[in-house]
DNA sequence: TATTAAGTTTACACTATGTAAAGTCAATTA
DNA sequence: TAATTGACTTTACATAGTGTAAACTTAATA
């Protein structure tokens, strides 16, 4: 006869409440160093040189820590990559989606992401770059993509709405296509054979009005 | 007193001459299982999870003889980019460049690589993402980048020398322009949002042709 | 002042890369 | 045909990194 013994609860049920305060406040700006040196790391030496241990050192905590708040080393990505994405001037999209001018729409539109790519953009390289290689991590970006391709949606409608214009078929290409001018991967190699993010971003703007001018 | 012994040469000095034949058929056979395996490896489960052992299972030899071959595992990612690369139809690119007519030339240009993309596009794209997210390696790559965009700029200055237009500055630009518009990651891009690899191959030559036909 | 929770310390299991050296065996050559 | 050769295997080991577990420390809180 085999008995198995119930597991032993770690940490006791707590008997009275103890809200801490300080102490997250200390905790959230380990996290915050944590964060910061991960990113720092990743941008300097890439992914594959960035270790857990190289991390901790960086932030003055130990190893363990890291687990504590991240869970796992995806987990430590996952947030780097939320933090930025919310901080970044994303969240200017909103503001933008109001304007109801299309012109003007489709302009901001440019703008909101040639500015983010501009200034996170050896970030967001890595952050893509790591979507090509990794199945599972790019399907957590392709989701964000695709709230950029529903964007771009809605900024062609409002276009086509005001300039009467386009069948259904001609609609979705240009959708696509406002999609790609837009994307980071565009913008990145641009910039490259442009010597400047600047540039690159002034030659998104041509080439997005030059769609939307021309005729099918 | 410490007597340090000389080191043993671990192969002996060839007495007699033995050019192999059969040995270095099967050799290279199992070089090329390996290579295949790494390939489709590399295309289903990406870089992550690509390990050394699975592959060696694969191709149906020990760990040990990929070392024996490829030196390491970067190695290995290099011999399989050169192979793809030179079998890839890229070695198409002389002839095209030959062409003498630039309307013609810039149409095979942007041929020659929509078709690689399209037809290496799962590969290209690990290839590409391994190089954004290792600086390392991305200079391996960049490397290719280059001489593309020394293909695109003798492109533009033929197409510059029938049609007499443009200033230095312009052609800098446009060289830039149409280097973003057939690179790999615009390509990608807008595959994936047109649905086809077909359509965006058209629809980069639609945006080239644009390009070259605007007034700056 | 006892309790609580965050963090540290220490230890371990596991996986993967890379190196080293002896052993195996079929193809080659004298 | 028999010794030689070299590609490959087997076995072993060193190193590094991820992830888990549990006991211990310490400062903030009730």
């Amino acid at each position: 006869m085999v008995i198995i013994l119930t597991v032993v609860p770690r940490r006791p049920v707590p008997r009275r409440p103890y809200s801490s305060g300080k102490r997250l406040e200390i905790s959230s700006r380990k996290r915050t160093a944590i964060l910061a040196a991960a990113r720092a790391q990743l941008e300097s030496n890439g992914f594959l040189n960035l270790t857990l241990e190289a991390l901790a050192r960086a932030g003055g905590v130990t190893r363990q820590t890291v687990y504590n708040l991240f869970g796992t080393k995806a987990g430590l990505l996952e947030a780097l990559f939320d933090q930025v994405a919310s901080g970044g001037g994303m969240q200017r999209m909103r503001q933008v989606m109001q304007q109801s001018d299309a012109e003007t729409l489709l302009e901001d539109f440019v703008e909101v992401f040639t500015n983010f790519w501009s200034r996170e953009r050896l970030f967001v390289r890595r952050i893509h770059g790591l979507a090509a290689i990794d199945p599972e991590f790019g399907a957590a970006v392709e989701a964000r993509n695709r709230r950029r391709l529903a964007a771009a949606a809605r900024v062609v409608e409002r276009w086509s709405a005001t300039h009467g214009e386009q069948d259904v078929a001609g609609r979705t290409g240009r959708i696509a296509v406002l999609c790609a001018l837009t994307s980071f991967e565009f913008f990145d190699v641009l910039a490259e054979n442009l010597g400047s993010p600047r540039q690159a971003a002034l030659q998104v703007l041509i080439l997005v009005k030059r769609e939307f001018a021309s005729q099918p």
